[in-house]
DNA sequence: CAATTTACAGATTTATTTTCTAATAAATCA
DNA sequence: TGATTTATTAGAAAATAAATCTGTAAATTG
């Protein structure tokens, strides 16, 4: 379970690209093979790497628009808590969302096609749910910053 | 250039998880290996597909807190803007950061260890930015959602 | 200190990717 | 429309990589 210099420089390297082969790697890291796919296999086992997924540039795929939506509920008891948090997850346009302190609830990240998709998503999907009391639209003007990657070396 | 049904599945599929095996992939698509192969070096040479890359547990690497930060900015030159933004985009704390619509400039995501390295961050990075106004930080209760998976079918 | 576990390297086997060839379907054009 | 080109696909072969196995050295534990 403990984690060394190696284990962080390839995960580093895992997150930024995850299809080098384990010669690459092993190569980069001075080990063989086999040392750099036992940890790997280890970082799998035990829950740290989640996942090895592809990214998608958005604006070729028809989701070049983004905004990041402000939400107040109207009741914060438990139930309306995890009812909320169910709906929004299983939303398809919500891209990341959280509970969060301070004068709002929760903040969305939202991706559509277009201004019109936003609106039909707000409409339908979002000022529609009963635990929904307001919300507060930011649009993206330009995505500065986007990454999973956690630089931990 | 143009995506059919068949490169749309591939996409979604890629996007779950990118370490299946073109066999495995050509079987749910009802398709042989080689044209599953083809199509997803097609989507790499026309940059549909941009990377691929390994998700880590946050919480196993001492990167549990995460924030959202507004802010406003002094000035909003172009050049202001530039150095800002390019400042932003070497920090490491900084997930994710997007020029946004109303009353504030930017949106940032920000994920650290804990409240303290929060601080931390504000103090020797974040504020001190002479380009930086003022800022206003939520903190993340719960994760509710946080994926890079658009849905296209 | 001996016993046990862990991490590693090298060799081997198994599986997968990549390339090649040929056939078929779709699109383009005279 | 019919001929020609272009794309897409399948199947086989070759090249490469993943996964397994064996043995050894280093680290850890009782």
């Amino acid at each position: 379970m403990k984690l060394d210099t190696t284990d962080y420089k390839l995960i580093e390297m895992l997150q930024q690209n995850c299809k080098q082969t384990t010669k690459e790697l092993a190569d980069q890291l001075d080990l063989s093979t086999t040392a750099v796919y036992e940890r790997i296999k280890k970082l799998e086992k035990q829950n740290i790497i989640t996942d090895y997924v592809a990214i998608i540039n958005k604006e070729k795929i028809n989701r070049s628009f983004m905004a990041i939506a402000h939400v107040k509920i109207k009741s914060h008891s438990k139930d309306a808590i995890l009812r909320f948090e169910k709906k929004v997850d299983q939303i398809r346009e919500v891209l990341e969302c959280f509970h969060v302190s301070g004068e709002y609830d929760y903040i969305l990240k939202i991706g559509v096609q277009d201004m019109e998709a936003y609106r039909e998503f707000m409409l339908s999907k979002l000022t529609t749910m009963e635990e929904v009391q307001s919300t507060h639209s930011m649009f993206v003007i330009k995505e500065v910053k986007n990454t999973k990657t956690y630089h931990i070396l």
